[in-house]
Order: structure tokens, then C-alpha cells, then sequence
DNA sequence: AAATATACTTACTTACTAGTAAGTATATTT
DNA sequence: AAATATACTTACTAGTAAGTAAGTATATTT
């Protein structure tokens, strides 16, 4: 795999989570990398093919982190979640998930489907860790862990996409909340 | 005001909508609503015209909204508050704030700072009806009010996007989280 | 050494984008 | 009745979009 081709991803998944999928086009790639239009297009022939397989990556990525989960509590499993988007949050990027969705309806099916095999890839792997972290009396919690698990990616999502637009913490104030709400002593 | 002026707010606020500001154009709009494109450029002589305008028409609705809120009850503002989202749900849009957040950096800054002043006078609005309840003993929670009001609009702004992308009922157990927490006996 | 594969560039096409200048029909004001 | 304002259409421009066909330099394989 050469340099070039990560290099188009990797530039081409910032441009969406900083600007959105219709908003950047295969010339702003080039320019930057210093190459041509049609050097892009040999490596992403079209811009859905570039488009899935930033999809795709992101998806690779999270595997690849809850491999690393297994050996982890739940309570870490959960602060590494959060520190996925804490990451984010400290570039100012949003999160793939929130930058995408709500332009959906634009974009090419190949794309809305791997979009939402990742959604509920990354809800189920949540839940499963709201599971067994409540069954080990790490969590405390009353509702159903399916339900909280929505409701932390949720949160998180939006507060990565408020915080471009609002001033204030409202990303440490949503962390804060997720925090206490499963009964988590932090301090 | 003309009708023609308002439908174009109206059809591009449901493009914004549903396929964000830079997946629709003014053929888009002109082609729907049987005029020429020029048309559209002699209400909103450009995209970033139009684009302000379909924000501020938001915050106007929502400054109407919040007149009515002064008869209602704390708990009634904020299912009334609820029910904005579970229209939008209805017809499977995001709401604007979820739409254009995600391409905030590509948008221009006029679009930009209506955008930052929205959130801000929506969240202490809600904020307010939360403090209110509080105080009137209608909700029952411990974090600061700020803070709910943050997790509040931020669950149902992404619910409303991840609602695209999964399959299941999330918004409908995203609301039913946000009652709960509140401690609303709605039954 | 020749053939082939990789990673591009050059040069282009077609289609669409926002935006504009000038003209027209109709309604309203003076 | 004449002047003006409103709400458009016609016809265009300049720039950008995604995408492609054909050529080239370099490395790898046979």
C-alpha cells in the first residue's frame, strides 16, 4: 500500500469531519499532497470509492481498538471510548458518524449502508461493555444498557459537533454527565 | 412578502435538512418550484444570503415558541421542547443545528455566527424551563441545569441523526432516557 | 534484457455551480 | 395616463466538479 493512497485517506477523512463529504473535492486533496487531480482518481477512482473506503478505515480502526478492549475493565473499556472522541474534540474535528449523517440522504448507498453497518457495530460494542461492566458492579445504573449505550454515543456525537459551534465546555460538561450517570468515582 | 419567497425558505430548509448546505442548488430549488434559477437569486441574491435567512427563520419560530412557553407549566415547555424533534423525526430530518454544525467550517461566517447565536439563546432558553422546574419541584435531578440542558439537546439533535443511519427506535428511547432523568411521571 | 506492473502526469471532457445583466409582464402608486 | 416597483425570464459567464484516455518514468518480475 503506498504512501500516497494513506495519505489521500487520511486527508480525505479530515476534509469530512472538518468540512463534510459535498464540501471538499479531489482537487483540494491534490493541491495539498502536491500531486494531480488524476492521482487521486487512480487510487479512489470516484469519490464514493474514496468515500466507502474512509468508511472502511474508520471501521478497521475500531476493531482494531476493541481487540485491545478485551483485556481491559469496562470502566477503561468506556474511558478509552470517551478518549476517542476527547481526541477528536481536541482537533476540533466531529466524529465520522456525525459528520456524515446528516448529510445521508446525498450520499451514495454503498456509502449509507457501510455507514450504518458501523453505527450499530460500535452501538452493540458498547452495550456489550455497559453489560458486562454492570454485571461486575463497575456500573451503576437502572435503565437498559442498550438504552444508556444510545444515549452516551449520542452525547458524544453532538457534543463534538456543538462544540464547533457554541462557546463554552460543553464537551467537558457532556463527559462530566456520561461520567456520573454510570456511577463511575473518577477522583 | 411574496409566496415564492417563502417557499424557497421553505424547500431550502429541507434540503439543508435533510442533504446539508452543500449537497443542494439553486437549480434544486428552482427546478421544484417551477421557476428559473434567477428567480431564486432575485429573493436570495446568493447561497449565503439564503442560507442566513433559513437560520434566522428558525430562531424566529422558535422566539414565537418561546412566548407561548410563558402560559405553560415547566414540564409542558419541555415536551413541547420534545415535540419539535418528534415532528422533525416524523419526516426523517435532522434539525438545522445538527445539519450544518457538521460542515460548520465550510459554511460562511455570517451562517456561522447565526449559528453559534441559535444554539446559545435555544440552550438558555431550556436551561431556564429547567431551572424553573426544578424549583417548582416538576423535575427532579441532581447535575447542574446547564449541564442537563447540554445532554438534552445534544441526545435529541444526534438521535435525529443517527435515526438515518440505524435501524431501531433510538429517538423513541433517547426521549423516553430524557424523561426518566428529569424524573417526569408522564404516565 | 524484455515484459510487466505501479504510480503517476498531461490534457481533456461533460456537467454543473453560483452568480449577473438586461429585458418583460403585471400590479401599484402618483 | 405615466412612472415606478415587483417579480420574474432569457441568456449568459467564469469557475469548478468529477471523471477519463493516453502517455511516461520507475521499479519489479521473468
Amino acid at each position: 500500500m503506498s504512501n500516497t493512497r494513506t495519505q489521500i485517506l487520511d486527508l480525505g477523512e479530515e476534509l469530512i469531519r472538518t468540512r463534510g463529504f459535498n464540501a471538499f473535492s479531489y482537487k483540494d486533496i491534490s493541491e495539498k499532497l502536491g500531486i494531480k487531480n488524476a492521482a487521486v482518481h487512480y487510487h479512489f477512482p470516484s469519490k464514493e470509492a474514496l468515500g466507502t473506503a474512509i468508511i472502511q478505515q474508520s471501521i478497521d480502526l475500531f476493531i482494531v481498538k476493541e481487540k485491545q478492549w478485551n483485556q481491559l475493565s469496562s470502566k477503561e473499556q468506556l474511558l478509552d471510548f470517551i478518549n476517542i472522541y476527547q481526541k477528536s474534540h481536541d482537533k476540533n474535528w466531529s466524529c465520522l458518524m456525525g459528520a456524515l449523517s446528516s448529510s445521508v440522504d446525498s450520499l451514495p448507498s454503498t456509502m449509507q449502508n457501510k455507514l450504518t453497518k458501523m453505527a450499530e457495530y460500535i452501538l452493540n460494542r458498547l452495550t456489550q461493555t455497559l453489560i458486562e461492566g454492570l454485571k461486575k458492579g463497575e456500573f451503576h445504573f437502572d435503565e437498559e444498557p442498550r438504552a444508556k449505550a444510545e444515549l452516551i454515543i449520542s452525547s458524544l456525537l453532538s457534543s463534538l459537533l456543538l462544540s464547533k459551534v457554541m462557546h463554552g465546555q460543553i464537551f467537558e460538561s457532556i463527559v462530566q454527565s456520561i461520567i456520573l450517570s454510570v456511577n463511575l468515582k473518577t477522583k
